[in-house]
DNA sequence: GCGATCTTGTGAACCGGTTTAGTAAACTAG
DNA sequence: CTAGTTTACTAAACCGGTTCACAAGATCGC
């Protein structure tokens, strides 16, 4: 492999001359631009990247950080954010956690220590003040999708109040008055706030009467399906599941319809999420689709395009609209005179 | 950010004793040692991975190329690799190439340049001369799922051949005689494979009646409703269909679904890959299973574990086996008598 | 007592870029 | 004709590791 030196050799100038012209911190005469761009076209030279990022201090890579990739859901936001690092000719070095903090910090050191310019950081766990205090230490991180309390650095979320309030006034409307909300893990910020949303909405639109029963667990399949088989068993029955994921919708729908439950005849469901093929299901789930693919190049703009000087307007948050998706799998509650 | 020289300093001893020292390669005596240590610790120093990596000459990353990211396919193989990677200590590149050329020869440029030790090419078209020519040229590059003919390098393919006759003896067995293959495009050896396999098995089992018709397309949703489409303006109609991926048998089962066609009742269907939540469907999709994850694991071990200096044995293919998993979409076909 | 060997290191070169500070020669203005 | 400016470049330091080649002092065998 041909380096710097090489090709100032070739072309009789100094190695100095050649990297300033190559960037562009030097004008040079034409003939002496021949020469040189001869010499690299002779010897076939590409810089040493290595040397490049030692010399510069910058890595021109973003590191992803996120629970897992072969879900619908985060395998569309990584492809996102790829395309996204792409085009700035940035190199994406992806990381799965498998939602464990021992993982989360050793990728945030990861950043700190140079392997990264910049870090976007999803996880999906209730906040940990350890992995909080790592996310300020590291630098020119954006938190995604699920907040880490405590972090104070640019935040990004989908609009999860609103995503909730939709599910929430869709039920209401569609006649129903006792519902279940089918939920992550309690203390994570995004499922609360969908909750809350979800809560607000359907009270607001479905009155006095309204009441809803809830379930929390993971967002998997098998949460689904224990969620399902909890509603199963339940008396009375709510005639409507917000399940506030897709593997959570797609986990329940698979209990009902095992256990021979008609949606939505016998009970409506709505999703969250919407990525998966959800509009193949039968019935075609009705759903809120998150932004995820703007979530995706928002959070690389958040860390490249921050001021990352000012330590006080780092702060911030900023919300992604969501709409709902009116598919099949919602309809009015059975009269149960 | 503490460097060598500091650390050296600190512990009253020389940047290369410490070098040394940290890689191994120097025993040391107790009171060095925990000078040394101590140093460390006090300092919180961390090796410049860019300094290491220049030195070194090498980057403790593998590059990984697919088409796309998003698919759940590829997401659940990228996911195998990134944990097979992290295993080994090392960073996992992501880039996607939507399956153009021009960004399949960038990436290979990649490794050959110094950005990655290794490289894991995926490719999702045709073979194409330039891009095999840049593999062979491009050292430490394994080709993995889609054949590139004339790469003369390490290749780790499902056995198309033998999931095509489990899929055609599946078939065959339930009693169709008439059926339809629905494939990738012609030129691509995975899908002439299946086809292939597909053919044997299936007119090994069903005898002479045996017919079969053939629909080539992308593996995408879309082509899977033109097949369907097809199959449902021909005349007569297949009996079963041999969707031969994941997105052409849920593409087609969306227009069967529409046009009224019960499935398995008046035509059976089988799928290929099998990594989506096809049990879910309605009905469940029989489908011949890939081992995407062994894929993925197994690639990685083909660029770190071969021999990359012996020329000549490097040109070897291996085959993972395939199991068909047997659901609700396969049954007897209508007697049109 | 003396050369050989072992222990415990070290100085300096090297990887391949970027960048600061500066210079020789040509040109321009007065 | 000369001082000042512009053009066209360059030497050397720097980024932060790794490693080759070598060495001072201690120990050991005879």
């Amino acid at each position: 492999m041909a380096n710097l030196q090489d090709v100032a050799k070739a072309a009789g100038v100094s190695k100095t001359t050649v990297s300033r012209f190559l960037n562009g911190s030097l004008e040079l005469p034409d003939r002496t631009v021949q020469q040189i761009e001869t010499a690299i076209r002779a010897l076939n030279y590409v810089p040493n990247p290595h040397a490049r990022r030692l010399s510069l201090g910058r890595s021109d890579t973003v590191a992803l950080v996120v629970p897992d990739i072969a879900t619908p859901f985060f395998a569309t936001f990584v492809s996102a954010v790829e395309e996204a690092a792409d085009a700035r000719g940035l190199t994406l070095a992806l990381h799965a956690t498998l939602n464990r903090s021992r993982r989360e910090m050793k990728y945030l050191d990861f950043i700190a220590h140079g392997h990264a310019d910049g870090l976007i950081f999803v996880t999906n766990h209730a906040s940990d003040a350890a992995v909080a205090a790592k996310i300020n230490a590291a630098g020119r991180c954006v938190v995604v999708d699920e907040d880490v309390v405590g972090a104070e650095v640019p935040k990004l979320f989908c609009d999860n109040l609103q995503g909730g309030a939709l599910a929430g006034r869709h039920l209401a409307e569609a006649g129903h008055r006792h519902v279940l909300f089918v939920g992550g893990v309690e203390e994570m910020i995004s499922g609360a706030r969908r909750y809350q949303g979800f809560r607000r909405g359907f009270e607001q639109c479905a009155g006095p009467q309204a009441r809803i029963d809830r379930i929390c667990g993971q967002y998997t399949y098998e949460a689904g399906h224990a969620a399902a088989r909890r509603f199963l068993q339940s008396d009375p029955r709510p005639t409507a599941i917000f399940a506030s994921s897709d593997e959570l919708a797609i986990g329940t729908l698979e209990v009902l319809r095992e256990a021979g439950v008609s949606v939505p005849r016998e009970v409506s469901l709505i999703g969250f999420d919407d990525v998966g093929p959800l509009h193949l299901f039968a019935p075609a789930i009705t759903a809120v689709r998150q932004p995820v693919r703007d979530l995706g190049r928002r959070a690389l703009e958040l860390v490249f395009d921050s001021d990352w000087k000012d330590r006080e307007k780092l702060h911030s948050e900023e919300l992604l609209p969501v709409r709902l998706i009116a598919r099949e799998s919602v309809a009015p509650p059975i009269r149960t005179t």
